[in-house]
DNA sequence: ATGTTATTGTGAAAAAAATAACAGCGTTAA
DNA sequence: TTAACGCTGTTATTTTTTTCACAATAACAT
């Protein structure tokens, strides 16, 4: 019924967007929604969103359009891992500590089961319920709780030293904040957050704008 | 010679990041690089990196390569606002302080150039020698630094409320790191940082490497 | 001088992604 | 009961992006 081989990363990315806003709609008790909805909360086009929802095998109603309920379960399935997926954050620095707030706040689905850093001063502090790690527990907390994925919140000249050890205690998807390319084995997925380089889009993309307004 | 309006946002990312391995090379003393280093540092192919370049004009040699500073120059040239680009930066919170300490080691041609926050408490603390303004200076601040690009990190539910506060202040570029996708006239260029669905992203690939190696 | 080598620059081909188009279908209201 | 409506599901088309492939070429050794 579903053919996961297919479907790319981009397709992934919509999908985790629309469900916010069904959310949103679930909340405030809304029963139904049409793609044209969709398509407008997340800023894409409504085939584009049909389409997406195709994938899933999920099948709306020509005069009510999408049971809400359904949808988002239908992504549930589809998205998330039965039972939760225990994520582990290493570096407890300026970064690292704002995503703990922020995940703090999010659904428990995705959750920071482990915080580590290798700064003596820092192991043992506990921030939002979760306590600092040292290093040297990584790989053991790591398989206990069967962890899969880790996010990267270290500086640049020590992520691939970083990651070569979330690799060899068995972790296959990174989430990379470093501003480092990481080598990694084909069976691990690398996700990077580049600010600097979003930054550079916008002041590029603004200039251009401006550019273009005042002479033509 | 450059044809600016044919370019994508894809390609403006990759230049940027072409750029971080040049600046390496150019500390290291290098001289010349091969498309194929570019793209190795950038997890990109060569024919990818010889493309993007061509779109700069500039020219490299076949036996030596790219020369760095020249290429370098180029990119400067063409990615970045003459005389520097100031930012703002809206939300005092905890992205909001791990965002300016970042930028603080960053190269000076992009930097924060005021802060702001609606929370009294926090109006008039300094971080990283910036000082944390009022809302109610917003505009003026902005105008009188000539702002064009602003970075918003408040929370979800007041992020449209602070992005037109933006707009009406002449910022056309936003990077937005709250959960909503704005509504901005055509004019204004956004950028969004989705942490949870980048998060979602590495969980699903991960997930699905994962069966794939369990039972093929 | 000249051959050899490895790389660039770029048109052509392929792949991927987005968009358009429309038949088919519940729902609703006459 | 039936016609009108507006949406979905899906195929076809277009557009965008990436990769391929190779002639042209600068450097260097001989
Ligand atoms: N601060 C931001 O907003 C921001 C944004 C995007 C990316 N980043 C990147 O994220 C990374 C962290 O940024 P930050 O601002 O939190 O830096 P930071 O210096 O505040 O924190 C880094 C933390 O990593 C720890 N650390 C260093 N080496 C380690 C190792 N080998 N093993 C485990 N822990 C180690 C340090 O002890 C420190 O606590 C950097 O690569 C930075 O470029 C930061
Ligand atoms: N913390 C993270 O790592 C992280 C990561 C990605 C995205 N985000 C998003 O970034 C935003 C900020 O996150 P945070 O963790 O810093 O939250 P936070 O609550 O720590 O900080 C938010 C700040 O915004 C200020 N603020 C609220 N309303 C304002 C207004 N109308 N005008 C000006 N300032 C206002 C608050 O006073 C506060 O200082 C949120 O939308 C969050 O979802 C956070």
């Amino acid at each position: 019924m579903i053919n996961r081989d297919k479907i790319s990363d981009k397709t992934i990315g919509r999908l985790s967007q629309y469900r916010r806003f069904l959310n949103l709609l679930h909340e405030n008790k809304v029963k139904n929604v049409f793609s044209y909805q969709i398509a407008n909360s997340a800023g894409v086009t409504s085939p584009q969103v049909r389409r997406d929802v195709m994938l899933l095998g999920y099948n709306g109603n020509p005069a009510k359009g999408y049971n809400v309920e359904a949808l988002m379960e239908c992504l549930a399935h589809y998205l998330d891992t039965p039972g939760g997926e225990g994520v582990v954050l290493v570096g407890f620095g300026n970064l690292g500590r704002a995503l703990i707030s922020y995940f703090s706040k999010q659904r428990p689905n995705l959750s920071i089961v482990a915080v580590f850093d290798n700064d003596p001063a820092l192991i043992g502090r506990v921030i939002h319920g979760v306590r600092c790690c040292s290093m040297e527990d990584f790989a053991s907390v790591a398989q206990q709780n069967n962890v899969r994925v880790g996010i990267l919140a270290v500086p640049a000249d020590q992520a691939q030293l970083t990651a070569d050890l979330m690799v060899a205690a068995g972790i296959n998807g990174i989430l990379n904040f470093a501003l480092t390319t990481l080598q990694v084995p084909p069976h691990v997925y690398v996700e990077r957050v580049d600010i600097t380089t979003s930054v550079e889009k916008v002041v590029f993309f603004a200039r251009k704008i401006r550019q273009e307004r005042t002479l033509p």
